[in-house]
DNA sequence: ATTATCTATAGATCTATAGATAATGC
DNA sequence: ATTATCTATAGATCTATAGATAATGC
């Protein structure tokens, strides 16, 4: 059953990218290695020869997912990015969302190693979000704001005012829009 | 075995404030019933003559821990709220601190009747938080930024200067300490 | 010969239940 | 008689490992 080695490589690429969506879905404690190896169209038992264990994933996991949201913002304008961020089709697709708006909360939990990752994460993602007429502190107090938006809306239910309610509330205020009552 | 009524309620409610401190701390995949039930003082069985399911406790749980951040919120001024809310305090005590910025992400990822009981406590906070010169879209924005900020300084190592610059720079931003984001 | 993957399993854990125990509440 | 708690356990699950298999890479 031995693969090439470039082929080795992209089925550990597979399994990275799998268990960050998985992930991002259910929890660093809400997926199992089985499971997402399933997912990846794997055993579970080969797990171990691509990582050392599950929080060794993570930590790649994490990087992972916060350098394809990095892809994402990449030539995008702050406001275009703000307004994607708050919409709800972002807050609908977590597997596919930003990592931080849904691990962070877990990433508190988890080993100084995976923390770091986090932290190299956020600095890369703050550094691809300046721009010109923005200054760090500009960015880090918008994107604290448009995270902690997300959080919120997505603790309520989906068919809650609420949830809809907070994302165009901070949408508005922070694109410099009136406030203007929920649709 | 048996005790009084007004013990079973007693312990009952010890159960459940338990439970709220160990969720914050490790999440609600991060605790069994044995873990939270030991911690209480009692054995696991015992359990499932207070509550119908794990996921039932985690609705009550929310709840209470929720009701207990406004607790300490009422009679506090907006900016001293957000003074300890931002501060590396409550950073650090995690299990004491806000549910919301502790399990936001987790609530994400349970029933819908769990979601509920968050929208609730979320409404419930941002009364708690009105005050006659800020408006209900004021207190939401302020309250998003704030989650988002603790959330991210979380997400970083302890000792991280990342995690210290997140809360500083936003509380100063919150607070007016420093200029006003350049337009 | 090496190694990526698979099968199988060990040893912990988890939620939930069943039945015993013992003290309250009638 | 009722019931809060305890002991014990069923049945799933979880992480991780051991050993077999089979195809690459030398």
């Amino acid at each position: 059953m031995k693969v090439t080695k470039a082929q080795a490589q992209a089925n550990r690429a597979r399994i990275v990218e799998t268990s960050s969506t998985l992930f991002r879905e259910h929890g660093y404690d809400g997926v199992g290695v089985a499971d997402l190896m399933a997912a990846a169209g794997f055993t579970h038992g080969g797990f171990y020869k691509h990582f050392k264990s599950k929080a060794d994933l993570i930590e790649e996991s994490a990087a992972c997912g916060i350098a394809k949201t990095i892809d994402q913002v990449q030539g995008l304008e702050l406001t275009e990015f703000v307004s994607y961020y708050l919409s709800r089709k972002h807050r609908d697709e977590k597997g596919t969302g930003c990592t931080l708006a849904a691990l962070g909360g877990d990433a508190a939990r988890q080993s100084d190693d995976i923390k770091t990752a986090y932290a190299a994460g956020i600095e890369d993602l703050l550094e691809a979000l300046i721009q010109p007429a923005k200054s760090r502190e500009d960015i880090i107090n918008t994107f604290a704001h448009i995270l902690g938006a997300l959080v919120l809306s997505r603790a309520c239910p989906d068919d809650s005012p609420l949830a809809d309610e907070v994302l165009s509330v901070c949408r508005d205020r922070i694109l410099g829009k009136r406030p203007t009552p929920t649709a």
